[in-house]
DNA sequence: ATCTGTGGCGCG
DNA sequence: AAAGCGCGCCACAGAT
């Protein structure tokens, strides 16, 4: 590094700096921190740079103009993991800028080309030091940086803990360059312009996080756990003739445990093979119903009570997930820390999801996008009229298998028939998985699905063309050429029915976060250059929450809209793409 | 005491 | 129970 390892601590020495990079292609950064929290802990050092030059800039004397200046390059900005280093970076401002930078991420693009192709780079997993080895040769000591949480100051970091700060920007800048005609040559350089992009959008969700009426979720919970005891009152009852009683006249039988529930039922002369609630309930019997009562309650209590509640952060009284935007095989992201997507939707949870006085929150999907991906990767003529008109899509299938009219309100329950076989087919579903979906015999769902797909003789000609064609060339891809290679799943010893069902899925589940993690990019960015008081709160595969001033609710709600149309019309051109919002104070579908 | 795999179930 | 895809969390069960 030219002239040492001292430290940059004004902006006019950092203009100075950056001046020397001029020439470079991109800029790679990295950052050093006091621990993982935005909220609550500090960012010490920003390292910039190239291959061959370095700055490392003293964050809490520079302040916010680096983000700014940093900004003004107007380069790419590599990061390993980018969501972590613009979260710390937030901590000092300029948001908007942050939203604006044209980011790379060496992590999500490693994930990516190895996605369905891990085997053999699994023990070295991700992280930053395994890739530096991979790509170039360089050893990254991680250890020298696990511990910077008494620092105070980048003053402090020795000579040891800044050289190696220096080589981590060096192994960044030098991973990329080796990563993008890998990218390049497979087609993945606009899935990875993706992630990028979106790294802010998850950024700026776990920086925000949800907000939660604490109460009113405890009320429900509590709700929930007098009725679980009530449920096993019950049970103690149906089960009293094989089970014994301790002194306070409770049973001894433990109905989370499901080979002794499903030993007691035999008792009772019920056999069951597995208790799932499908099973459960087809034996009709009193005892077995009642589990699944039970198991409803105590799901709500041990999933999303106290546990739960403990996410709150101390400070900012909100909900900060953790996404990981490569969490499905698919494409999709994940959530953790709590899951903050599979919070019961038709239940009273979402409603705790409240914005606090004077904000609003901005609920909005896509409505039927797989069955739209569909309609553009199937060209079925239907599919693609029905969508175009604004048609009810399952009420026009139903109508063609069953030759009569069928609406929401005529002959619903073919109409429901149709649904099922429409979002099953997805998925590569079979006639005996129809079967248990309606409810019906074997025959009568071969016979339905024949006429479904005589019908729409093009999407079954997609779906098997699209799947074989996968298997032969070992991956498959979504629209924006996300793909999912089969050399894990072939090893993991996956039939070739399984292997095409999962092809057959791909490209839908994955077109979709295509669409979602382009529009969460797009409306941040919007958000931000229009100075618009709101922020990215949450996303759910095909849906996005934006929470906004009450005053600017309206301005925010048509940003979100037309850039989640915008962004869904990036990959679906034959049809029309619609996105449903609304706008209150809770969380609401 | 802690780890790992499994069954079950919440979501899209 | 699953020949319907993708997740994460819970409790249990069996292991170390």
């Amino acid at each position: 590094m030219p002239g040492g390892l001292a430290l940059i601590r004004t902006a006019e020495d950092l203009r100075t700096f950056l001046g020397t990079l001029k020439e470079a292609p991109f800029i790679a950064l990295d950052t050093e921190t006091t621990g993982l929290d935005p909220h609550r802990d500090r960012l010490l050092l920003v390292q910039v740079g190239t291959h061959d030059r370095q700055g490392l800039i003293d964050a809490q004397k520079v302040g916010k103009e680096l983000v700014v200046m940093i900004g003004a390059l107007d380069k790419p900005i590599v990061m390993h993991h980018a969501k972590f280093d613009l979260k710390m970076l937030a901590t000092l401002g300029e948001r908007k800028t942050l939203a604006r930078l044209l980011v790379s991420d060496t992590m999500l693009s490693e994930q990516l080309l190895h996605n369905g192709r891990k085997a053999g780079i699994v023990a070295q997993g991700f992280g930053l030091a395994a890739l530096a080895d991979r790509y170039a040769g360089m050893g990254l000591d991680k250890s020298v940086r696990e511990g910077f949480t008494q620092v105070v100051s980048a003053d402090e970091l020795t000579e040891v803990e800044l050289r190696y700060a220096a080589r981590d920007v060096e192994a960044t800048y030098k991973i990329f360059a080796s990563q993008m005609p890998l990218l390049r040559a497979e087609g993945l350089l606009k899935a990875a312009a993706i992630e990028g992009a979106a790294s802010w959008g998850f950024a700026e969700m776990e920086l925000a996080g949800m907000p939660i009426d604490a109460a009113a979720w405890k009320l429900l919970v509590e709700e929930a756990d007098r009725e679980r005891a009530e449920a096993k009152r019950h049970l103690d009852r149906l089960f009293r003739d094989v089970l014994s009683f301790d002194l306070f006249g409770a049973g001894d039988l433990n109905y989370d445990s499901d080979q002794e529930v499903e030993a007691a039922l035999k008792k009772l002369g019920v056999k069951v093979e597995g208790t799932r609630r499908e099973v459960l309930e087809a034996t009709g019997h009193p005892a077995a119903l009642a589990v699944v009562a039970y198991r409803e309650h105590q799901k709500i209590v041990s999933t999303y009570g106290r546990r739960f509640l403990e996410h709150i952060h101390p400070t900012t009284r909100r909900i900060h997930t953790s996404f990981k935007a490569l969490g499905a095989i698919t494409g999709r992201a994940s959530s953790s820390e709590p899951n903050l997507q599979n919070i019961p939707a038709t239940s009273r949870f979402r409603a705790c999801f409240r914005a606090p006085p004077g904000r609003l929150l901005i609920t909005a999907d896509y409505a039927g996008a797989e069955l739209r991906i569909l309609a553009e990767v199937s060209g079925d003529p239907v599919f693609v009229r029905t969508f175009e008109e604004g048609g009810d899509l399952h009420s026009i299938v139903a109508s063609r298998i069953f030759q009569k009219p069928v609406s929401k309100n005529e002959h619903a329950d073919l109409r429901a028939r149709a649904k099922a076989i429409n979002f099953g087919l997805a998925y590569g579903m079979g006639a005996q998985g129809l079967a248990s979906q309606i409810g019906s015999p074997l025959d009568e769902a071969e016979w339905l699905l024949d006429r479904y797909f005589k019908a729409f003789p093009s999407i079954r000609g997609y779906l098997e063309r699209s799947a074989h064609e996968a298997l032969r060339i070992g991956f498959a891809a979504t629209l924006s050429g996300r793909k999912h290679w089969f050399q894990d799943l072939a090893q993991s010893g996956a039939d070739e029915g399984t292997k095409l069902r999962v092809a057959k899925n791909m490209p839908i589940q994955g077109t979709n976060a295509d669409m979602t993690k382009l529009a969460m990019a797009r409306i941040a960015r919007a958000l931000a250059e229009g100075e618009v008081d709101a922020a990215l709160v949450n996303m759910v595969h095909d849906e996005i929450v934006v929470e906004a001033a009450a005053t600017a609710a309206e301005r925010a709600r048509e940003i979100v809209e037309t850039e989640m149309v915008s962004a869904g019309h990036e990959f679906i051109r034959r049809v029309p793409v619609v996105v449903d919002t609304h706008v209150g104070e809770a969380w609401q579908k």
